[in-house]
DNA sequence: CTGAAAGCGCTTACAG
DNA sequence: CTGAAAGCGCTTACAG
């Protein structure tokens, strides 16, 4: 079935293209019943605008991109959609790439400002080592928006919560609990977000009187459920009198939880653990995962109002004021401490 | 930054828009001298045409749209990961729009046939009476690929499970462990996979000489863990003598075992449990949850295969052959049968 | 082998 | 208030 065109519409309507057009976008110089002659019939045979035209012509396209890693993952899930949902709000679309290194997170920017997206929403690779792609994004004018692993140099709206302060909740519950041997299962050494959350967990021991023991502290890089298993057992060979575990992912808190079920230590008593996002799963096992709830979808939310703002002061060729929106994350007690 | 154009490349370098153009699209009619200085300069200058451009031109988006559930869902994070890796093998863009319901999956369709996307993926909304929107899509000359909940009538190529001999392997399992007394926590009565679920679990029974008895089957619509948490406390207090649980997803199966660890009921000694999807979840939950393998990725995959084969055939103006793939699924046995 | 020209379906500055 | 015309950046049938 070929599709309508204004043409067709303006000739059924003995009207110009021009008019049909302005009715169709709210023109002010246009008559209220020619108007509605014309909304009318347009609505009668279900017509709309050829996008690809319209995005031609007013060199914007109502589709964002966002950049998720290459991974079935709770927290993006729920990311995802608080973006989608705001996005069908204003009507644009929401093309999802996927990426998990520097190298891919390049071809990915490129397929996205080929497409002519308005805005792309990205969190950065573990090892992404420089900015020169988010500066091409921004020469394109095209809106970015960082969330969550976000670049202090690269010039962008932001939206991130404060790792080093959710981590010093989770350690300071710990230690209010009772646990004075405290270990970290942290991520990788180059990610802004497992820095923070070490340094979080570093300076509420110092602040409790607690020394710091490097010893204590486990890199578990991938953050999955195996890394916790392993790290717990390393840890507990060693020190055997550790009370208290922080986890810088729910999986690697669930790996810890396995691995001291399996030898009978009790859980919260010997050993409390707490866990960082608030995954689905934390909330059905057993024991219960005490974790910092970091809300996607809120962020999700956040991310997109934040686009809309700068589109709008970029199309009004205004400089745009970046800003950083922190979202509050919270402590959920369960059962594990 | 204003992007280039064909006018600038061919200006530059003292050739028409046209040589250009068949430069970059492999035409045959170019001499090999000209073609490669055309690539070279095209490359040094990081030119790629303007995609709204082609897109007018060529009636053809290079992106497809898959209307997915509107929750965090194991099974669809690795659909989608599936479709999204082979799209970008092919270089097409994934939009992804969100519906769990006739009326929004109807607006989520106009929005993708307005986009003129060329492909639109789509599983059923569990209250979709109809198919008129689904006739949309053929009739605008966009391929439909149905997935999971399919409408037998809506014409189409499918990628689908075999639901019924799923569910039957699941409940031969259970009888094989020596259970008789076999309870079945299905989903709603609308849902065809719901009603093969059903059906699989009801003819093994009979093959295998045991009654069928419909005060064994709980609805558990939402397929979430607190409805089959309800579930297996309602059975339980009727029925206590029940030594087998065959529940439609992983979720019902974790709420049932839930409930008989309160109760002291030995899995899978006194009372069975097989879930449904293979959730991530299944794995890490003590007892660790028996469940059939639905595998998402692949199926992701094999809808995209089936989408370029489809959309090759209706550019070449040929009639479509509909073809139903029906993907593998497996029993993964674990601790709690 | 190269290029002038038409046209895809819109929006918008301008004229009347 | 209405409309003729230019133009967004491409592709392609056609001429030479």
């Amino acid at each position: 079935m070929k599709s309508k065109t204004l043409k067709d519409i303006a000739k059924a309507l003995n009207l110009s293209v021009t008019t049909v057009s302005k009715a169709l976008n709210d023109y002010q110089d246009i008559s209220s019943a020619t108007k509605q002659r014309i909304l009318d019939y347009v609505k009668k045979v279900d017509f709309t605008p050829n996008t690809f035209a319209t995005s031609l012509r007013k060199k914007e396209s109502k589709i964002v991109g966002i950049i998720v890693p290459a991974m079935a993952h709770y927290f993006f899930s729920k990311l995802l959609q608080g973006i989608i949902e705001k996005a069908e709000e204003n009507n644009y679309l929401v093309i999802v790439l996927r990426s998990n290194n520097y190298e891919l997170e390049k071809i990915q920017i490129r397929r996205l400002l080929k497409q002519k997206v308005d805005g792309i929403f990205l969190s950065l690779a573990d090892n992404s080592y420089d900015i020169d792609h988010l500066e091409e994004i921004s020469k394109s004018d095209t809106v970015l928006i960082q969330f969550d692993r976000v670049s202090k140099i690269a010039q962008s709206s932001k939206v991130v919560i404060n790792d080093r302060e959710a981590a010093s909740t989770a350690v300071q519950h710990l230690i209010d609990r009772g646990k004075r041997k405290i270990a970290h299962f942290r991520g990788g050494l180059m990610p802004q977000v497992a820095i923070d959350r070490f340094i979080g967990y570093r300076k509420t021991l110092e602040k409790n009187g607690i020394e710091f023991r490097p010893d204590y502290v486990h890199i578990c890089e991938k953050g999955n459920e195996t890394q916790g298993y392993d790290a717990a057992q390393k840890l507990l060979k060693q020190h055997p009198d550790i009370d208290g575990i922080f986890a810088h992912t729910d999986m690697t808190a669930l790996g810890a939880i396995r691995y001291l079920k399996q030898q009978k230590i009790s859980i919260p008593e010997k050993v409390g653990v707490v866990g960082f996002s608030n995954w689905e799963v934390s909330a059905l096992m057993s024991p219960s995962l005490t974790t910092i709830d970091q809300p996607g979808k809120k962020m999700g939310k956040a991310i997109f109002s934040q686009f809309l703002k700068d589109l709008k002061t970029l199309k009004a060729k205004e400089k745009i004021e970046f800003k950083t929106k922190v979202i509050k994350t919270q402590l959920i007690q369960r059962q594990s401490s």
